[in-house]
DNA sequence: CGGCATCCTCTTTGATACTG
DNA sequence: CAGTATCAAAGAGGATGCCG
């Protein structure tokens, strides 16, 4: 990107991650970890190849990001954050907040992947018993799943199948963001196209308060 | 802006304030509120005028911006955040407080204009002392000074000259900036190149806790 | 295959000139 | 002052090619 030239810290900010996918881009690596570049790929639909091979070296100078090369065991090589990326992800989740509020039913011709809600869902979501044994969630909404963990007072969100989930749930993706963010109780998120299976009480133990108000 | 298609609260906010010069647009607007097409094009060095009658157009359009027509006492239409707008500010200024370390020493040939300092001013300071009657800081390192005043508990930061300042502040934009976020003592800004003239009370004032720490 | 680099077209930007 | 008009240059998007 051309800089702005403008001795000012969100000039500064936006010098280095105010092109166009960047912020996409360190959202996938924000929430998958170091991962390949065919998963970034596969996480950012519309992006085209080169572009993201040219910004992911732009963000390895600018110290956003680490590439590690393929060694021995790992076939191919692997990109992630480095510290000062994952400092961005205050700002992340404080534009994806302001977003949030645009976001309307989804109508079907918008990509979705089911492991975006990773965002909404480490915002949202807590351990309300510490105490209890570990349980997990599955959420099936694209092509891969997402599982969520609560154990000992955390909340893990990751991408990918949870080994012996407790409860499954799948449906639309609007359904499934409002019911995990606590704005639709789960009655009618089936109602509007959801299927829960398993206990409700794993679905219970993640939400902080928002179930009880919203269930009204 | 092209949208980006993704059914992901990013991606929506992006696709509304992802544009280039749009979050500096914001930012103006925040640190001066309701203002002119030409204030706006002052606080944005570098920006081309016809890329900011678009860009003002399509955040009118999103619900960003508002725009008053000229009327009867006023001589020029005037921009100003909806409340939407607004409620960008959180955000702005997670970016900004990372992109701050970017900020190194300034190097002459980048533009500066005085009433960014706005920003870090309202991040940084405080009023430490709200049953003491109120004082004002005027801050001169561009062109248009800067007035900041404690009064009652709270700071107010506004573009422009303060009536009877009970201090003047100005100096290299790097030096003043490190000074009011408390990174820099007095006495090391002045032998930075810094002049400080009236009652070194005001800027004590002003500083929470930073400068006992970084005066030594 | 996964991980890019090239080539080409189309859109956006930047600079400047011009008008009500 | 508040923009619009014009045009060249840069960047994005898409397809495809190359290489381990």
């Amino acid at each position: 990107m051309r800089s702005y030239g403008q001795y000012c810290a969100l000039a500064k900010a936006l010098d280095v991650v105010g092109d166009r996918w960047i912020l996409l881009i360190i959202r996938e690596l924000l929430i998958r970890g170091r991962c390949r570049y065919v998963d970034l790929l596969n996480g950012l639909p519309g992006i085209a190849t080169n572009l993201l091979a040219g910004r992911l070296k732009e963000l390895e100078a600018a110290g956003v990001v680490r590439r590690e090369a393929a060694t021995a065991p790992v076939a191919t090589p692997l990109y992630e954050l480095t510290d000062r990326g994952r400092s961005l992800e205050p700002a992340i989740r404080a534009f994806a907040q302001w977003g949030s509020q645009l976001l309307g039913a989804w109508n079907g011709d918008e990509a979705f992947c089911n492991h975006w809600l990773a965002m909404p869902a480490r915002l949202h979501l807590s351990d309300t018993a510490p105490d209890e044994r570990p349980v997990t969630l599955e959420v099936r909404a694209g092509a891969e799943p997402l599982s969520i963990e609560a154990t000992g007072g955390t909340v893990q969100v990751r991408p990918g199948p949870a080994k012996a989930p407790d409860a499954v749930l799948s449906g639309p993706p609007h359904i499934l963001a409002a019911l995990l963010v606590g704005r639709l109780a789960l009655a009618k998120a089936v109602a509007g196209g959801a299927t829960y299976t398993g206990d409700p009480a794993v679905l219970r133990r993640l939400q902080p308060e928002a179930v009880p108000a919203a269930a009204a």
